[in-house]
DNA sequence: CAAGCGTGGTA
DNA sequence: TTACCAAGCTT
């Protein structure tokens, strides 16, 4: 790692903010700097990128256009302007935060980073950005192009992927952040990490800071930041049952945390679980026989007595940041009158559907029954 | 602290 | 297809 000196940390900031004035991008969340505009737009942003927020973004801000009507938001609204988005939590703490705001702060807002970090689902990043950006607070925002951008800069060579990391991006950047302009510091540093700094095929030779590129200059650029792997996603296999009745669907609901919490699907079928019904070693029991093992799996567990048919095609597969679904569907039939007193959720008709937020994975399997069985559209 | 938590884009 | 990345937070 290599060190600035008073002089090139003025010239730094005077060439980034140079730059940004010019080039900054026109987004909507940078119309002001209203903090409720600015929140909204960071924690859409968190491990999402722009092109995928904006639409959301617009269509939060005209049905929340206030801290106060997101405080007192249905639950189901929240959760239908945030369908498709991912990290569901952030939404529900988007919510417990306003109503913190609302209910706990007289709708007065803490202006210092240490202050916004008590709200919840804001970090230390976030409590950055929005003290830096809306209060003009002189303080790091450090995210992942904030990681990668000062490693470049400085050959940094912690390993970012270890939290303890943070501090050391945070104290250096603490002493070269502009004390005048912080908020558009930490904003142009962003930009330069989606623009000339990027991860995958950086173009420092026409970055704007390019003269102030160690790892650039010194033709070692990719290594950094450094970083260890994650592992990959593991796999995990699922029957779908596609169970309907004229214009209703057995839906069961997911626990309240966890993977997709509280969204509805099908009942979905842990393969290994079935598998677990036979007396035979896991490893032996075939496709065939673990299918005929179903209607056993939902007596036992949901009490009720269903008939189980394949449908055409490979699997549904749906990739998460750690699980890798693969979900063979079977249209299955019950009674009309069949006691669901033991199974863990309810008919839901074609009405409320069409109301309900769903998980993109449910919605591939809606895409399916739908293409397989053209009169289950409901 | 390490692991859990979604989705879409790109090479 | 796989691998990795994208304005992270919570437990």
């Amino acid at each position: 790692m290599i060190e600035w000196t008073d002089q090139q940390i003025q010239a730094f900031q005077t060439t980034l903010l140079t730059w940004y004035d010019q080039e900054k991008r026109d987004l909507p969340w940078r119309r002001d700097h209203d903090p409720y505009h600015v929140w909204v737009s960071e924690i859409m942003l968190q491990q999402t990128q722009v092109q995928t927020v904006m639409p959301y973004y617009n269509r939060f801000m005209a049905q929340f256009p206030t801290v106060a009507d997101l405080a007192t938001a249905p639950e189901a609204k929240l959760m239908k302007a945030w369908e498709g988005l991912g990290y569901y939590s952030r939404a529900r703490n988007l919510q417990r935060a306003a109503r913190q705001i609302v209910d706990e702060y007289g709708g007065e807002w803490p202006q210092t980073a240490a202050g916004l970090q008590k709200l919840a689902g804001i970090g230390p990043y976030t409590a950055g950005a929005i003290a830096s950006i809306a209060f003009n607070e002189p303080v790091p925002a450090v995210d992942g192009n904030a990681f990668r951008v000062f490693a470049r800069l400085l050959k940094i060579d912690d390993d970012i992927a270890k939290p303890q990391t943070r501090q050391v991006f945070e104290q250096v950047i603490s002493r070269v952040i502009s004390q005048e302009r912080p908020g558009d510091f930490n904003q142009a540093i962003m930009d330069l990490g989606s623009s000339y700094m990027t991860a995958k095929n950086p173009d420092s030779e026409h970055s704007p800071v390019k003269a102030f590129n160690q790892a650039y200059l010194d033709g070692v650029e990719l290594d950094y930041p450094v970083k260890t792997k994650k592992p990959r996603p593991v796999e995990v296999a699922y029957y779908g049952l596609a169970i309907q009745q004229g214009d209703r669907t057995l839906m069961v609901k997911r626990p309240s945390d966890g993977l997709l919490a509280n969204f509805w699907t099908y009942p979905l079928i842990a393969k290994a679980d079935v598998v677990a019904l036979s007396d035979a070693d896991p490893a032996d029991v075939s496709d065939e026989a673990a299918l005929a093992l179903v209607p056993q799996w939902v007596k036992a567990n949901y009490g009720l007595t269903v008939t189980v048919t394949p449908i055409g095609g490979r699997p549904v597969t749906h990739t998460f940041t750690h699980r890798k679904w693969v979900v063979t569907l079977l249209t299955a039939t019950v009674a009309a009158d069949a006691d669901l007193s033991f199974f863990p959720g309810k008919w839901l008709d074609s009405v409320e559907i069409s109301t309900m937020a769903f998980p993109k994975v449910q919605d591939k399997l809606f895409k399916r029954m739908i293409k397989e069985k053209p009169m289950y559209r409901g």
